[in-house]
DNA sequence: TCCGTTATGGACTGAACGTTCCAGAAAGAG
DNA sequence: CTCTTTCTGGAACGTTCAGTCCATAACGGA
């Protein structure tokens, strides 16, 4: 639950604009006991955002498989997106934050990052079988561009677009797909 | 030149991630200068976002109209965008690290955006026109569509993608619009 | 009930931060 | 050359921050 807390917290304020203080606050825990659980601020952060991705993972891999038609998955999965996308996304936050500078951050990421892929990609050739995905396009780069998109999509968010535009952007990429 | 410099720095760095000793060095002036001539580090950050968005609206502005076909404009813009992604974005940057809790922020984003959006909504719909923009898209959603992949591809080369990635993601994206 | 472990909050430290002060150097106009 | 304005670097200020210390309180098994 703590550090549930210290991932709403970083979410919206990032590693820099989040102070020991908010983070005490917010977790409902002592400071003492906030850094003899979790060492320290950065710490901390790399352990909400390793928490982040996989909470992140599961729901995106579970609206991918739930419907039965593979294109289906896809749509669910982008409109699962933008319906969270009122909440910053901490993954999101932490590239635009560190680009390559951390490179802790770079491998939590890539490591959430690969069991995603792998999830979505299977579900495109899935798609491209079922003829709702073309075949002209390399599954490996609708990943890349599926993932942007949602990248997209929650900058726009986070920048102040209402959710009609949202589900236009959603709808538009997969448009792409076609 | 002092102010191009403070972009560079705030780019890649943040507003937070930015200390004052940092832009001293970088811009080349004297402390005491920097604070007289441009008030204080908030008040210097809102003048280098306004000057970034002023440069970078008016190089895609530049790339939109160089090619006679409409089309072509789009393909060189978002040429421009995936050449260009290799440094961050000052936009992008302040986006999440503010989300809307800075007016001002917003304020100059939103102007940059009114010229920007208009000038690519012209080309669509000549493109439309042209035949090789789909007329089943509303124009008004294809910008914010092609903004939104533009914000996509510039948080995916700042998490580390290449420019063979990059590319990929601006042609897969403007397959939407056909 | 007792005892070892764990959690707590308030005081504290040292460093970094944004900003201001100040005295002097450079520059530019007349 | 002289006066005025602008620029400079270093010292200093007050604040905030991450992290530590410590004495105390709560907890949980036996």
């Amino acid at each position: 639950m703590a550090l549930d807390a210290a991932i709403d917290v970083f979410r919206e304020h990032g590693f820099d604009g989040t102070s020991a203080d908010m983070l005490v606050e917010a977790m409902g825990i002592g400071r003492q006991s906030l850094y003899n659980t979790f060492g320290d601020k950065w710490r901390l952060y790399q352990a909400a955002l390793q928490r982040y991705n996989i909470l992140e993972g599961h729901a995106h891999v579970a609206a991918l498989r739930t419907p039965t038609r593979a294109v289906d998955g896809l749509r669910a999965m982008m409109e699962r997106v933008v319906d969270e996308a009122r909440k910053p996304c901490l993954g999101v936050g932490a590239i635009c934050e560190f680009g390559n500078s951390k490179p802790e951050v770079g491998k939590i990421n890539a490591a959430a990052d690969r069991i995603l892929r792998a999830a979505i990609g299977a579900r495109i050739r899935e798609a491209q079988a079922d003829g709702d995905v073309s075949t002209d396009l390399q599954p490996d780069e609708v990943v890349d561009f599926l993932i942007a998109a949602f990248a997209g999509i929650r900058v726009a968010a986070r920048g102040g677009a209402d959710v009609i535009r949202l589900e236009a952007l959603g709808r538009t990429a997969l448009r792409a797909l076609r």
